[in-house]
RNA sequence: GGCCCGUUCGUCUAGGGGUUAGGACGCCAGGUUUUCAUCCUGGUAACAGGGGUUCGAUUCCCCUACGGGCUACCA
């Protein structure tokens, strides 16, 4: 009870994290966070051939991002460094010769080629090779050989592996925060390698003796480490040291189709599986969606507070998270409820927020006047669209009649609107415009409904094509608020621009 | 194939021996908007199957089915 918490984040740098590896860092944030923990990064680069260069900063940057950083990690050292299993390398294999000294590990001397003809030549029998204690004694290693012939094989530089000696007939009982107890009897399990024959330690020993050596206190990560559990208990038991707690977390499946959630499904859906676009793969980030809506999606995906609140700031999450509460299935990934999730953030965002992000993108579009890139006028087009808007990205077609005039009408909409009489009709709403000194949706709403009804004539006749002059189609806001905010000669121009490209029709 | 984990509306989920099985997303309908959308209201829709245990099971147990993960000198 009074060991600190402290939680660790373990990716290894092999490409850009996807978003079921960013839930398991912000959940092990939150748990962090929440017993007044830290949170470690550590990078789990012990293969060289999966390396991916620029791997380790997009994480990095992800959680910064998320507005989850780590406590503790590469280059911010807390005592426990390095962070990066590179850099700890000549740790390792002390620690292996110390199993193999007690007697809870072997060297094996097998090649690949061999292990590998081994595996199909039984998969050809319908079997399955496994490597422990029913064949461990016909295979090549220091169980099985002579400590001579052992001591030569070293001698002569003879590439070899350190494999742990599963322990026989015992009944594991493990725990699982999330799961309870998971009972496996060792004779199922193999004699994993511990230490590679190119002086890397594989995860299995890495992470164990860098967990104890970390003094990790909680270890929560993805199911998919479930079936390594047992081993890893064997090697905290076979080391003398007490284990952490361990959690794991169910899986984020496709939204559509079997299996987990992949890169591929992101391509074939439209939907992001990465915080940041990387190569061809669009990013969240880049999609336009808010730091917020992603913390917030991830956190109710295999979680949820037992009230039916949605939304979640980070600080409430911190607040009510907690290991009992996360689910045990796997949960399939609705891109249709993130987007949800980003309208409403969207939406909690003040007009100014708003107006500067959507300054960069108006930026870009050459035929836009000055006095319309004004952030005051742009303020006002977002508070008119901007409850209709999932996206930053949703606002420039929400709302491009503002800063253009329309060059084209909608065909169909123009064919039901423009009649014959139209051209008179509009003629005369110039005219009203013209009359209206107080130029404000009000006002201007009165007056042209006072001459409508004062003429008697039906509104459809009107509003229709005053919308289509003003739009270019029958979509937008009120109609009263866009004559404001174009202004009344902008107004005007519009609707004789109107009229001289719709009466001909 | 073997080992392990799981299974409530289409999806995310609440619940838990006696409930009209609740919410959210989506979808549908109505209302508002003399437009489109937003918004509001309502609706559709679920305890995988079979055995137990029990007065009673969706809830507890077992089996089956299905889903998922692992089964590398990858993590």
């Amino acid at each position: 009870m009074s060991t600190k918490v402290r939680v660790r984040f373990a990716p290894s740098p092999t490409g850009p994290l996807h978003i079921g590896g960013l839930r398991t860092a912000l959940f092990n944030y939150l748990f962090a966070k929440k017993h007044g923990g830290d949170f470690v990064l550590r990078i789990e680069d012990t293969d060289q051939n999966r390396f991916v260069a620029g791997a380790e900063q997009y994480i990095t940057e992800a959680l910064n991002w998320c507005g989850i950083p780590y406590d503790e990690g590469p280059e911010k050292d807390g005592g426990y460094g390095p962070y990066r299993q590179s850099e700890r390398k000549k740790i390792y294999k002390d620690f292996a010769l110390q199993l193999i000294a007690d007697g809870k590990a072997y060297y094996a001397f097998d090649t690949p080629e061999k292990l590998d003809f081994h595996r199909k030549d039984h998969e050809a029998k319908g079997k399955t090779f496994v490597y422990n204690w029913h064949n461990r004694l016909k295979l090549s290693n220091s169980l099985s050989l002579t400590s001579e012939e052992v001591e030569q094989k070293l001698a002569d530089g003879e590439p070899f592996v350190i494999r742990f000696k599963t322990p026989e007939n015992r009944t594991l009982k493990l725990k699982d925060a999330i799961r309870g107890e998971i009972q496996i009897d060792t004779n199922t399990l193999d004699d994993k390698i511990l230490f590679k024959s190119d002086g890397m330690p594989t995860y299995h020993l890495a992470n164990i003796v860098d967990d104890h050596l970390m003094e990790i206190s909680h270890v929560i990560r993805g199911e998919e480490w479930l079936p390594s559990l047992a081993l890893h208990q064997m090697l905290y038991d076979a080391f003398g040291w007490s284990a952490p707690e361990f959690a794991h977390l169910p899986l984020i499946m496709k939204p559509i189709g079997k299996g987990k959630l992949s890169k591929r499904d992101g391509e074939k859906g439209g939907f992001p599986v990465f915080p940041f676009s990387w190569n061809e793969s669009q990013g969240y980030r880049e999609s336009g969606y808010f730091p917020e809506t992603v913390v917030n999606f991830l956190a109710l995906l295999g979680w949820n507070p037992g009230t039916e609140q949605e939304l979640f700031s980070l600080s409430e999450l911190v607040e009510s998270f907690s290991l009992e509460r996360v689910n045990k299935s796997g949960a399939r990934f609705d891109p249709d409820k993130t987007k949800w999730y980003n309208h409403q953030y969207l939406q909690g965002k003040t007009n100014g927020e708003l107006a500067s992000l959507f300054q960069a993108e108006l930026a870009s579009k050459a035929t836009i006047t000055n006095a319309k890139m004004e952030s005051s006028y742009i303020e006002k087009v977002i508070s008119l669209v901007k409850e209709r808007a999932d996206f930053v990205s949703d606002f420039w077609s929400l709302s491009h009649y503002f800063f253009e005039a329309p060059q084209e009408f909608d065909e169909k909409a123009a064919r039901k609107q423009w009649k014959e009489t139209t051209d008179a009709l509009m003629l005369n709403i110039i005219e009203v415009l013209e009359n209206t000194s107080e130029f404000t949706s009000p006002t201007i709403e009165k007056n042209i409904k006072d001459w409508v009804t004062a003429n008697d004539l039906p509104f459809g006749k009107i509003m229709g094509p005053l919308r289509l002059s003003l739009v270019g189609d029958m979509k937008g806001p009120h109609v009263f608020d866009i004559l404001e905010l174009l202004g009344k000669t902008e107004s005007q121009n519009r609707i004789k621009n109107a009229i001289a490209k719709l009466s001909a029709q």
